[in-house]
DNA sequence: CTTAGTTGCAACATTGGTGTTGCATCTACT
DNA sequence: AGTAGATGCAACACCAATGTTGCAACTAAG
């Protein structure tokens, strides 16, 4: 909870807007139990959207344990609700990323920990981050940067030799968003050991090495 | 269109079942023209659910280049569009699977087959394909069936020394899954070229082999 | 304590999608 | 050519989800 109130006023900061989601108040500053309301509703939101996307506001709000108006009081409109999870999404991606990624540390152990840390989000938030298409540009922003960055450590694998030069940067960067994916599908709790498995996995392939 | 129809008898022999579609009509033949609709329907139902899930029958109807009540004639419901469509795409799949499976050939030749068919389906029929979760019993066997087979090639190519003896074949499956899935987003139409990709990072990864 | 903010509840209006029917027109098949 | 089947169109009923409002009860914060 204090991380959670934590990482908003963070994230605004870099952001550079006033709020990460969109209340329907016009920009009052909200009590503390609404605050703490609104978290509520966006977490039950990301759990009942990722098992049904067409889920509706009274399912969310049974699971947010709170009255569907009060929803409706907090977030203007359907799209407004998804909108917010996905800015609050996005921004605690960022957030994951920018805390591991470093130019200047060897790209094997950069990737292993951003993995890590994307991970852990990416459990919490997969339904959230999988809208990386969304109206604000602000999402579309962070993502395509992330994008970017992903790609330049690629890159810089391939000139340190631990990727292998005759391979595209794009459809590595696509085969590691894929196994990303793949692997916050599971269920154990261990995002080290998964991340761990998952850069192997994307380096090695399944195959011995005289295979081909 | 004639290959169409052809699979649709033999996919009727295989199943065993009358129909693959749930059709309005409770048994009566089909006039060829209405056959012809009926695919049409299921054709851009595909083509725009995969862009929209949320998409309504009148877009569907629409890209069909029918009239809604045509698209409602033909399927009792929007579940029983859906539900034709994944029969229909599970049908194609199995038999992509069954005539490139073998437990005879050489297990990386059988691989390479078998991603290569399944490509051309996945490409053709992403969101049918991606319901495995389906009401309709012979869909949910239909995938297992596959599933099981795709784990035990698996088993075999390990046993060969094709594939390394410490991966979870489950994992190694899953990956192999989330790699068709992604290759399938590509847009080129060299199937082969993209199976050969495909089969080459599942194996080896994108690292080069001293990496680790 | 006081007040402004928050919530639940009940009731309501609205809307977009779904599914149905009747009829006129057209067409595949015999 | 004749007929059963297929389609488009317009109109309708229906419903579930969305979004709104007023009010009473409660509570965080000064």
């Amino acid at each position: 909870m204090l991380q959670l109130r934590l990482e908003v006023e963070l994230s605004c900061s870099l952001g550079g807007q006033r709020k990460g989601y969109e209340v329907v108040s016009g920009g009052r500053a909200l009590r503390a139990d609404a605050e703490r309301t609104v978290q509520t509703i966006l977490e039950a939101a990301e759990r009942v959207l990722s098992r049904n996307p067409a889920a509706s506001m009274e399912q969310i709000a049974e699971a947010a344990g709170v009255a569907r108006t009060t929803v409706h009081r907090r977030f203007a409109s359907r799209d407004a609700l998804v909108d917010a999870m996905t800015a609050w999404a996005t921004r605690q991606f960022a957030t994951a990323v920018e805390a591991q990624y470093s130019t200047t540390a060897p790209p094997l152990v950069a990737l292993y920990q951003v993995t890590a840390s994307v991970l852990r989000v990416k459990i919490d938030w997969g339904f959230a981050m999988s809208r990386a298409s969304s109206a604000d540009p602000e999402v579309a922003r962070v993502h395509a940067d992330v994008q970017a960055k992903c790609e330049q450590m690629f890159r810089r694998a391939q000139e340190t030799g631990v990727l292998r030069p005759d391979v595209d940067v794009t459809w590595a960067r696509r085969v590691y968003y894929a196994l990303i994916h793949e692997a916050a599908q599971s269920d154990g709790d261990d995002t080290d050991a998964l991340a761990a498995l998952l850069v192997d996995t994307l380096l090695r392939g399944v195959g011995t090495d005289r295979t081909l």
